[in-house]
DNA sequence: CGGACAATGTTAACGGCGTCAACATAGGGT
DNA sequence: ACCCTATGTTGACGCCGTTAACATTGTCCG
């Protein structure tokens, strides 16, 4: 059924790939992910990928659909203020650069607009837009969190307290 | 001299490298830069960039700090007011993403912080600073548009008309 | 002028990667 | 019981970054 253990046959690959992916991107941030050390860790050979996915770029954009689901949850219970809203994605963004990367990296501009990671990343944007007066102060604000997250991360603005930078500025 | 043709030595191979990762660059995105086919465009053996760059991301970062000199100055003639130099950066981004996406990718972090890449960006910074009336002001305004650069060219943001969200949302 | 030396090329190789074709095995439905 | 399909394996291809060992060139010093 479900936890077969060491047959011909792994029992769920899929999602084994995907966890050790997930292990890889993590700890080694984005280009750390390879098809071939994520098989390896799941105790298979590189070709059996393939059975579960298209190519490395359709593992990433799994991966990627998934962690948007965390995102919006985590973004949820943060309260529906947009100040806290604004600091909980910043916080995550920090907290987790590979996933933050991969979710909003150029995968998602390769994507057709009906896919699940293309809908994932709609739901984020409309908790914000269900936040703020207006859609264009929605997108000011999502620019703003958006742009200071990836500037800490990539370390544009170097700062010891980011935390605190965090706080006094989205308010 | 400066132009010698196609002797055992190439003449200004550092410049002839950098120039082909730039065509790579621009034409296929980030991960399209190989050193193997800068070197192949500059008719010569892939062992021989190694005389000129440490490293791969070496190469890379000699081109983001050539690129963030030619950023500053476009961002110089769009003129002082905020308004224009936020609409000028987004602009940018969307007219060579390849350019924006390894000026402020993960390299940024990995240099040291007296470095000319290091410098280069903090110039861009102190451009926007001088446009603003506070520091957390200017880095308001900058992950603004920073991060309406990364929405908008990684496709989380699908607007047909950007030019004229720019525009509205950057006043 | 000539020869040593540093700078700058070359070839050949290593291991890792994504991907595919051909083949092997297991499990489920008639 | 049997076949079919899903899911694995092996082996290979070409590309990549990187290095070691060797070749060529230009420069400076006697």
């Amino acid at each position: 059924m479900s936890t077969s253990e060491r047959g011909y046959h792994h029992g769920d690959l899929r999602t084994a790939l995907l966890d050790a992916a997930d292990t890889l991107l993590d700890s080694g941030g984005d280009g750390a992910v390879s098809l071939r050390e994520a098989a390896r860790m799941a105790g298979v050979s590189p070709a059996a990928a393939y059975r579960h996915f298209a190519d490395k770029e359709a593992l990433l954009g799994a991966l990627a659909a998934r962690h948007f689901a965390a995102f919006g949850l985590a973004l949820g219970q943060a309260g529906g203020s947009r100040t806290a809203l604004g600091r909980a994605y910043i916080r995550f963004a920090l907290a987790r650069p590979g996933r933050f990367r991969l979710m909003f990296g150029p995968l998602l501009g390769r994507v057709e607009p009906g896919s699940p990671l293309a809908r994932a990343a709609e739901a984020t944007f409309a908790g914000i837009e269900a936040a703020s007066p207006t859609r264009d102060d929605a997108l000011r604000a999502w620019g703003m969190v958006h742009g200071l997250s990836h500037l800490l991360l990539d370390g544009a603005i170097r700062e010891k307290d980011a935390d605190a930078l965090i706080d006094r500025l989205i308010v």
